[in-house]
Formats: structure tokens, sequence, C-alpha cells
RNA sequence: GGAGAGGUGGCCGAGUGGUUGAAGGCGCUCGCCUCGAAAGCGAGUUUGCGGUGACCCCGUAACGUGGGUUCGAAUCCCACCCUCUCCGCCA
């Protein structure tokens, strides 16, 4: 949500910002709609201090025994004046805050120019110190199948296509990889581990900006008014809506697993096959909620964290820096880490590394006071996978397998698939 | 799902439809006192919006949420949400 009180200074530099993520921002009627909404809430007030005042001597006259029909009469015109006036200073306000609520966040200045994924900056890349295989390499659905360690089909029947069902060993590596990347963040980086409902209300959606702009990417409850949630970033930074936090508890750091559910309304093509766009995959989110002047290092903190996954792991993987039209809705920065797939021959997104600033905060009414005394300020809001299993699945198992067509355990993982070192079937 | 109780400031807790943003207490902040502290005494201590960029000040709004009655609502009426207790059902 935008800062009302900065487009009132600023409107053209908003645009301007604005029109770096190729959005057209009507700033100049969301102008005119607040000072229409500016007008009437100091009449209305103004009818109200005179209606307040007119209330209170009738009080006193009444005490008094003193008839005051004379008085009440004038109080009640009004009040219906007041009234009057009350419904349409809504449907102003109500306009006004739509509009708002349906613009992106500003990008940072350093965010790269350009609105498609050819203007995105790759910031570096990491490779293992690992040899090249010598082999002719499969892709983790041909791998997987041939193991037995991932059932597409009997997924497709029991809910639909793009609902994995992992089998066995596979279903074991899928949750050594949640457990080994949670208790690293949570061990090792210091994040509060979080266990959080994966259903949200709208409010909740609102808060994080999935609505309103997301809202056909997300699985509705109908009967319940609930979104299945993307991703757990909802619930988790929402936790602290309209709370004012103690600043001295900044910054706040959470990390929760949760399953993340997605429609992928409008998504088809090749990137279909296997693993690579699933409906529902697990993940691993970091969140830190904290002081302005920190967020752009606690970016990077994050993203370090992020990627320390993918290096225990051997993994290779690159860093990009967003361009403005490529980053969500609500981000200002955001880093993509995507690793490399060597069977699919593709790199795979498994991080958004996001700075969404106060965007967020402001949305969700989230606020902190820093020391005893001075107003509550908004804090800002971040977030990052860390990271994605079912692409970081894919990479894992395409990055490891042998010419036999099994998979070895990457050594990190061995302790939690109870000292296998390689998937040799179901 | 059924029955009942309840939602008031950072916390506890009062509040007969009338000058109540809200008694009292706790906590916290500042001052006095003290060598220092405790105790005691005194003062202060919500947030949003508008006037005005900030302070001060003025106005307005907020007692779970949204409506309604009324000149006037924390108080009366309606709907909804949430919490607790009991019963039922259930992983």
């Amino acid at each position: 949500m935008h800062d009302i009180k900065r487009l009132r200074q600023n409107a053209d530099d908003v645009k301007t910002a604005i029109a770096r993520k190729g959005f057209d921002a009507d700033t100049a009627k969301a102008l005119e709609l607040d000072t229409r909404w500016r007008q009437m809430t100091q009449r209305g007030d103004e009818f109200k201090a005179e209606l307040n005042k007119a209330s209170k001597a009738i009080g006193m006259a009444k005490k008094a025994g003193r008839d005051a029909q004379e008085e009440m009469d004038h109080a009640r015109s009004l009040r219906e004046q007041a009234a009057a006036l009350d419904d349409e200073k809504r449907a102003v306000r109500a306009e006004l805050d739509t509009l708002l609520a349906s613009w992106p966040a500003e990008p940072d200045p350093n965010a790269p120019e350009g609105l498609t994924e050819n203007e995105n900056l790759e910031v570096r890349e990491w490779t293992p110190d690992e040899p090249a295989p010598d082999f002719k390499l499969q892709d983790h659905l041909a791998l997987a199948e041939g193991l037995g360690i991932l059932d597409m089909p009997r997924g497709a029947k029991i809910t639909g296509g793009g609902w994995p069902l992992y089998v066995g060993k596979g279903a074991r590596l899928e949750r050594a990889l949640i457990n080994f990347m949670l208790d690293t963040q949570t061990g090792e980086h210091g994040y509060n581990e979080l266990y959080v409902p994966f259903a949200v209300n709208r409010d909740s959606a609102f808060g994080t900006s999935q609505l309103p702009k997301l809202e056909e990417d997300m699985y509705l409850i109908e009967k319940d008014d609930l979104f299945l949630i993307p991703t757990s970033e909802v619930p988790i930074t929402n936790m602290h809506r309209n709370e004012i936090i103690d600043g001295d508890s900044l910054p706040l750091k959470y990390s929760a697993f949760s399953a993340c559910f997605r429609r992928e309304a409008g998504a088809y093509g090749a990137d279909t096959r296997g693993l690579l766009r699933v409906h529902q995959f697990n993940k691993v989110e970091l969140v830190q909620i904290v002081e302005p002047e920190t967020s752009d290092q606690t970016q990077l903190e994050i993203l370090g964290h992020a990627t320390e996954i993918l290096e225990r792991l051997k993994l290779r993987y690159r860093v990009l820096d967003l361009c403005c039209g490529e980053m969500s809705f609500g981000a200002a920065r955001c880093f993509d880490i995507e690793v490399w797939a060597p069977g699919t021959e593709s790199w795979l997104e498994v991080s958004s590394v996001s700075n969404f600033r106060d965007f967020q905060a402001r949305r969700m009414n989230l606020r902190y006071r820093a020391g005893d005394h001075g107003k509550p300020e908004l804090p800002h809001t971040l977030n990052g996978s860390g990271l994605a299993t079912s692409r970081l699945m894919v990479a894992v198992m395409e990055s490891y397998q042998t010419p036999e067509g099994r998979i070895r355990i990457p050594a990190a993982l061995q302790n939690y698939m109870g000292g296998l070192d390689q998937i040799s079937g179901v």
C-alpha cells in the first residue's frame, strides 16, 4: 500500500517509480479523490463538533429540568446532514483505497530497469568443485520413474495433474531436504521456528499483497472464504498484523516449513514436465521484520542463508537481480536464486529473496515503537525461500545421478536418510 | 454441531443512556526525597484521521467487528467474529 501523504507531496515521483514496473498509476485520480475526501472530512467534523456541543447542552438542560425540544430538533437536523456527508465520504474513501491498493510497490532505485526476464541481471554464479559427469544424463522424471520414487500418474488419479505423489525413498528424500533446511535455518541462522496454518483469511492475503492481484492464482475454500497458502510468507508475516511491536525485539526472524498451493492458472508448456511446475510443493520460508535502516543489509543476509543450503548440497546456482517488471507486486528489490538442473538443462527458480520495505507493513498496519517514547513507525518486511523443495529435488536427482540410473545422496543429507548413501529403488 | 459465559487502555479491573478517551489498581517514565536504593509524595503515560511538513494546540473517530435506535451509546437492539466452559462428533 502506498503512503497517501507521500502521494500528496510527490505524486510525480510515485508515478514515475511505479511506471518502472510497467504499471500506469492514475495518481491524478487518487489526488482528486483525496482532496474531496479531506474536504468532506473537514466539513463532516464541523457538523459533528456542533452536534456534540448541542447534545451536551441538551443533557445539561434536561438535568436542570428544562424543556429542550427546540434544541433537539436542531440537533436532529445536524445529525442528518452529518450522516449524509459520511455516506458520501465513505464511498469516496473506498474508491481511493481500492485505487491505491491496486498499485504495485515502488521499486528500489538500484533495481535493474526492464520489464522482461531478459533484463534480469546475473549477480553471481557458484559451481561446486566436482568433476563433470561423463555419461548421458537423464532428466528427473525419467530417473524418478525408473526408480519408482515418484508416481505422477497416481497423483493425477488421486487429485489431478501436477499433484505429486512421492513414494518410498523419494518421500524420505523430500522429508530429508525439509528437515535439513529447517534445521540449518533455525539451528544455525537464528530463525525462530513456526508451524503455521496452511489456510488464511482475506485480511491476511491482502496484508502480504496476494490480494487483490493474485486471487485467481490461489485455491479458495469458498465455504469458509479461506485461501490455501501459496507460501508460508502469508501466515508468518501476518502473525503481527495490527500490532505495535517493541523496537527492542527487532529484528524478528521466523522460519517455517509449509506445503504451498498454487493454481498456476494460465501456466502451460514445457515447464510442466515432472516436478518443474506443480500445484503443491514444500518450502522452508525465511521472514524477517526489521528496522528500515537495516533492510538492505538484511536482504543480502537472507540471500546468504538461502544459498548456504545449495552450497552444502553442492549444487550449482546463480543469483539474479530482478528487473523492475519481473518483481512481485509488493517487492521493492528482489533477488532470485536459480539452481542448475543438468538433466533438464535449465535453471530452476528455487528462491525469491524480496525486500518489501514498508509496503506490506502499511497494508497490514504493522508497526514498531523504537524506544519508550516516540511514535509508532512502519518496519520493513522481507522474506526469502530457504528453499523450495520440488525444484530442489529435481536438481538433487539430476545432479547426483549415476550411469546406472541411481541417485547418490548428498553428504549433507545422509544423516537425514538414516545413513543411506544411494537410492537404487523404492 | 448444541448449551452457557465472556470480549473495556501495556496488564488487571470499574462503568445507572448525559460534559467518559474512559474510575481505581499494577506496570512504566520524569521529578522530589536519599550518600545510593527501597518506601513515600507529586506529575505524566492509547492510536488513527483532518486542520498544517514537524512540535504545540484545536476538531473528529475508536470500549471485539459491522449495522441500528437516540439530541446523545462502552451502556439499548440486530448480525457477525473470537475466547473460555460443558455436551456431542472426530484425526
